[in-house]
DNA sequence: GCCAACGTTGGC
DNA sequence: GCCAACGTTGGC
């Protein structure tokens, strides 16, 4: 019987960035089950919380970077709990990291299922949007992939996508 | 394409 | 363990 590690409350919602040149949203409509591995996350701070924080059923924000316009994209969930990325330990992937070893992998992932495509929330919106001003993401410089979401955070996500089906 | 911000690496 | 150099992110 595994003891929880921690008393703290887990976040309620996560968002994740992609590049919609590489993998966006419609891409993870289209896949089987509308599921995928969220593989070639190299940041420490995003892994720790795609393995220590993430629990199945959270809320994922899909947002879009790197891209004109940036913002949300749609709403996905956690899908599985987290396990180790394999592109680690594929020399021929982009992600291959030497330093990584089946015994001992570094780098853990989640696999995430699509839930419904939002009205596109676009960065400046959610900038200008006070009762965001505490989200990472808008803060001035931040580069994290993967990040923690409060439930009114995600509640006012939804708002401003117009999303009445929550 | 620019460049500010930030994380990582490696020499010492 | 410091910190300069370097690479990457990502908005603009």
């Amino acid at each position: 019987m595994a003891k929880k590690k921690s008393d703290t409350p887990k976040p309620y919602a996560w968002l994740m960035k992609s590049e919609p040149d590489v993998y966006g949203f419609a891409d993870l409509l289209a896949e089987p089950e509308q599921t995928t591995l969220w593989d070639g996350v190299r940041n420490y701070q995003a892994r720790n919380f795609m393995r220590d924080g993430m629990q199945v059923g959270d809320p994922v924000l899909f947002y879009h970077s790197n891209c004109r316009p940036p913002g949300i994209a749609g709403l996905a969930k956690v899908a599985s709990e987290a396990y180790a990325d394999p592109t680690q330990f594929d020399p021929d992937d982009a992600h291959f990291d030497p330093k990584a070893s089946q015994d001992d992998p570094r780098w853990f992932l989640v696999d995430v299922q699509a839930v419904r495509e939002l009205n596109f929330v676009p960065l400046e919106t959610l900038k200008n949007e006070p009762r965001l001003a505490e989200l990472p993401l808008v803060k001035r410089g931040n580069r994290l992939s993967v990040m923690p979401v409060s439930k009114e955070q995600f509640e006012v996500v939804l708002e401003l996508a117009g999303d009445t089906d929550a």
